[in-house]
DNA sequence: CTGTATCCAAACCGATACTG
DNA sequence: CAGTATCGGTTTGGATACAG
């Protein structure tokens, strides 16, 4: 009986798409990521400094992920030093009118939110 | 120097809509419970049967952080047993609709990217 | 019936040093 | 410039026993 994580199970066959999508997409970062590629491409070191508060190593992850499910692109062109370019693919410019929907609605009602939990405690 | 979790920062004050929205909703369940209440208020044990693989732990503690961002209401209905339904509030009714394009594209969107996950590994 | 408390494992994330 | 390896702290989530 070896054990199966989440991760392994989910990668693959995941019976829930909206599950599935969200494992993926609702971490702290691909969003910020996403958006930040919306009109141009960048490279490694613009999107950490353009995000910020990001550390390499969880740049690097995410934009690993991202790659493998086919959001963005990763393109290296041979020069030195390096030259590496993330851009969006099909996928993840198909997957900015969900995203913008969510993120005009977050913006309108950020503020009911916090009024929410304000009365609450 | 007390140390601040991330929960404790993000909880007031949050500098970015998007983050602080997705930070609480894009998580395991929460996004489940919101559509199992699309049509009609639930009573605890419904929506844990409803759901099925969720603990009963992560139901109530997903269910206090809904009420408390005021995406849900919490009804007690003084009765032997207790009787508790929850149901949407005006806020959680209003996610419903970037809550369902998400859904949407997740839906249609599902198999391209179990597709590019495959190809590259 | 409707939860909460406790304990533990897995996942997420950051800091930093190191590699090509 | 573009990452990866290592380490450790925080958060998330499940199982289960217990409480009103």
């Amino acid at each position: 009986m070896t054990k199966t994580t989440r991760s392994e199970l989910f990668e693959f066959d995941h019976p829930c798409p909206i599950r599935d999508v969200l494992d993926r997409i609702g971490d702290q970062w691909s969003l910020l990521i996403l958006k930040s590629l919306e009109h141009n491409a960048m490279r490694f070191n613009s999107l950490h400094r353009e995000i910020g508060d990001i550390s390499r190593q969880m740049l690097s992850r995410t934009l690993k992920r991202l790659e493998k499910d086919g959001y963005i692109t990763r393109t290296v062109y041979a020069q030195v030093p390096a030259r590496v370019e993330y851009a969006l693919a099909e996928l993840g410019i198909s997957f900015l009118k969900p995203m913008n929907t969510l993120i005009q609605w977050a913006d309108e009602n950020h503020q009911a939110i916090c009024r929410a939990r304000k009365r609450q405690n």
